[in-house]
DNA sequence: TATTGTTATACTCTATAACTATA
DNA sequence: TATAGTTATAGAGTATAACAATA
């Protein structure tokens, strides 16, 4: 390749990215390949839902993680803790905190399970489930604002590829 | 609509939920509709990829923060303080530690301007260019690593797709 | 008055280590 | 030995309020 094939290749690679820029709405402050970066996109998105969700959910005290628990509880009643823990990828150690809470405004209890002595048995209280139907009324609206500017195929095509990129099998995790 | 009428759809609803479910990965425990809300699959893909940059960065014990706003100042010499914080969107004020530690490594350094007096000119010191050089070299094996189930075109998708949730204008933001 | 950088502060999220009681 | 829950603790990210210097 000659220097001026690689310089004209390189303009092009340069017109390309400023396109894609411009198109992303980054048109202020050139974020250079940072625009075209996963993560970078993924952090800028999850921040602006998780500032709206605060918002929709402030009435209700209510934050993302927690209605994560609450709904597998409700959709699994009897789930131990630390399955919970897994299924929503937090710690055991931090789910004792969040679970206090839930039990404290007496939305979620523990139970000892009969055949593991060691385990807690997790249910959602008759408040519990009353409350959910409120909070899932408070989530579409949210959601729906959320996509607001997506397609419905391209919405279920965007969790589709955020769902590859977390469940993809890797050598060192 | 009849009573039978509204069962037939439940269950078909239900049936393509299970199924967009398995499709996920999320077999083992039933996240209701967890599994196809954007918000906590772009959270799950969060902390994925975060967690791989930070393996992938220990070695020179750089965070995601930290490379967003080495490449923002490399490609924007003197630019301001909340010019950066506004491009990467961080407050002002937690971007003063942040800066700090840049400045004690010897990557970046603020000048004071000649135009405004109370703000300053950040630029990266030849230290800092270098060391970018080795950090966009991670950063590629890394990009590649958590895209690697994806082809060119759903990658570049993707990105898309969270730029029109991050970007879209709204009324109460 | 408004903006820039700064300090102080608080809360949440994430992570690790170590303990206890059961298995 | 391993697992379930717990406590303690630390670090990073995010947020707000208030201040001094400057516009």
């Amino acid at each position: 390749m000659t220097i001026n094939a690689k310089s004209v290749m390189e303009k092009r690679a340069r017109g390309a990215r400023a396109a894609a820029m411009r198109d992303a709405g980054f048109d202020k402050i050139d974020l250079g390949h940072l625009a075209g970066l996963v993560g970078y996109a993924v952090r800028r998105a999850q921040l602006t839902i998780f500032r709206d969700f605060l918002r929709s959910f402030s009435k209700v005290n209510i934050r993302p993680i927690q209605y994560g628990v609450l709904t597998v509880i409700e959709r699994n009643p009897g789930l131990k803790q630390s399955q919970v823990c897994s299924a929503i990828g937090i710690k055991r150690a931090n789910f004792v905190t969040l679970l206090n809470e839930l039990e404290r405004r007496g939305l979620a209890k523990r139970d000892r399970t009969q055949s593991d002595q060691r385990a807690n048995a997790l249910y959602l209280t008759k408040k519990g489930k009353t409350f959910m139907r409120e909070l899932r009324k408070i989530n579409k609206t949210h959601e729906s604002r959320m996509t607001a500017d997506l397609r419905n195929d391209e919405r279920i095509n965007l969790v589709r590829l955020l769902n590859r990129i977390t469940l993809a099998p890797r050598t060192n995790h």
